[in-house]
DNA sequence: AATGAATGAGTGTTCATTCAT
DNA sequence: AATGAATGAACACTCATTCAT
């Protein structure tokens, strides 16, 4: 509680320090898990001489876990999420955000596994930072099925929100194994991924 | 390290108190996480009179940990495996193997809730008691699909090994659907789920 | 949070050390202030080996305060309170209350000093301890000079109400000088007291 | 220990931010107490940038306290005393002085309270910086009791020393009452006040 | 004259574990 | 076989104070 008037505009350093710890506890969380990153830890990581510092810097540790979540929001946010170009095929979008998907989910693994154990540490992580983003991501998806069965790319057996709800978990389960198999074979798993997304919406024949 | 570090003779009491044990731990896991499933907490759910109880029957947290996780893996054991019967076809073996891990995973949700969470919230939990068992899966899974596209039953454009993995991840994606989900549509979704998982394999005629 | 599954009933060892650490927390309240009475202080002047000690044998600091202020209030709970004992006359209830007041606060000044600390230091202390306490004490003295008034004992052109809360005040105020002033002539000072009182409640003549 | 330490020779810019913060630092105390007015409260409450410009002003907190026990004292300073004008009849200046008391406290609640949390709560303000200023006040009042007892306009069979004493705490108290209770009959109180004090001090008749 | 950053001791509380009984 | 008592490390967080700028 020691500084801040709350100006809501940081110093140079100020945010600096904050990147830093944010970054800190990022590493940290993903490495040992959120219940045992503490701010020992955390600030040990950061080469902090005391974790009063990150209490100095951040209201509280949900403040810290809070921008720990922004910013890994912020890296995946543009990525991952059907892009809904009308000039494209239903099938190419699809693929663009699998493949889309994936990649993200490869190149920042660390944020990811920070993010999970967050998800599954913290009481309410789930309905105060990532609920809304999900819901949203969701309804992509599907009105995406919704549009390529409309244009007859997709075969009409299928509801559309339930799919939705499988592809994106088949993305979840496909995180899960990323994080779990460090030397995965990620483009022969992402190309049957593809493919099976594919098949699975397109025509019986 | 008072008790038992042999597991063979266990006094009939003993092996009682240590299953009246383990299914405290299991339900209170499940409810507030594995880090802050203390043994005080554990303790009380169980009726006991002091947490030292616990550590009186099981050398320490991970022996106790080990314990649950072992009784969630024997109560799913039969059942989440594809069953190599050679007179099914392929095609309804997969089917029942999707159906059937669906259905345990909504039976055993306490269950596998803490699983979930103690495989996100100990270090070691995966490589040290459910990596063979999950290899072996796979293992199960890749043979069905090989076997189909042996028969002919299923296309055979794809790799066994990495469609195994997806198929596998889809049904842990599948979990985490139904454990953040609770009134989710079971039966509707496990039949997409099911016609999701045929299609993608079935000849694209 | 450790022990307990609250059996309301105490080992007897528990009893003890609860009344030993009650007994340390007095001394420490009464030297250092209520804020000021860490665990850490308690417990050294109580000989423990660890403030956590503290914490195993109280839920919170809250019961541990608690606890003292039952303590002391136990100990003055008879005498501090006029008697109403129908066969005495008013004057002599009057002057044995605030007779026996003052030497109870003489003979308990570390107990006292405690509570005044831990009302003066504690946010709730008062509402929450010994507000209704004080209503009755007051109630006590009201329908005492209402007596005393009705029986022609009193001079009548006062308020009960009114100067029973000045007669009370008049203590409180007797208390603090009693504390703050450790050589005081406690009889000569209690003489007067009483001439004062009873000089302004008697009838004019 | 940076800035001044002779009082002297005070920049106006320095004295009025003492001023301010001084006045800060009463409201906290007032509020949440002596133990718990940090820094970082009066701080905020002053609108200052940092705690550390209550550090770059004071050397350390007492002296802070001492200025703000200081800043009440001169408040209070001429009124709290009782007036020796030799031209006014004992009984009326007693009177004067008790009435003036409760009005001064009356008016003043805020200053007063914080007072009284400093008192509470410093293990050495009474010493230090109020013990002086109550014996001048208690002398005070002991000369006018012998003076009325002289003159015998009161009743010649107390101590003034005793009475003095007991009167002083009998406005410590008031003073209580009056912070403990916000919407008290000030009035009817004062006047029932009054009234004893001249009863007990008047002779028998 | 002022300030943002930093510091390290201290707060109450929880924890898995030990040990004598 | 069981238990109440105890322990000390760890936790997030607050504090008055220092210091370079």
């Amino acid at each position: 509680m020691q500084p801040k008037v709350r100006s809501d505009d940081l110093t140079f350093t100020e945010a600096a320090r904050r990147k830093q710890i944010v970054a800190a506890a990022i590493d940290t969380i993903a490495e040992v898990g959120y219940t045992k990153a503490s701010f020992a830890k955390i600030a040990q990581r950061a080469g902090l001489s005391s974790p009063s510092l990150i209490s100095y810097h951040f209201a509280d540790k949900d403040e810290l876990i809070g921008q720990v979540v922004a910013e890994v929001c912020a890296a995946g946010g543009e990525v991952v999420r059907p892009h809904a170009d009308p000039a494209a095929s239903s099938s190419d979008t699809l693929r663009a955000y699998v493949e889309g998907s994936i990649a993200f989910y490869d190149t920042h693994r660390r944020h990811l596994r920070a993010l999970m154990q967050i998800l599954n540490g913290h009481p309410h992580a789930r309905e105060r930072w990532v609920n809304a983003a999900n819901s949203a991501e969701l309804d992509s998806i599907e009105q995406l099925l919704a549009r390529g069965q409309r244009d007859g790319e997709f075969r009409s057996g299928f509801a559309p929100h339930a799919v939705a709800m499988i592809l994106r978990d088949l993305l979840a389960g496909a995180l899960l194994r990323l994080l779990g198999t460090p030397d995965l074979d990620v483009s022969a798993y992402t190309r049957e991924l593809v493919a099976l997304c594919l098949h699975s919406v397109e025509p019986v024949s």
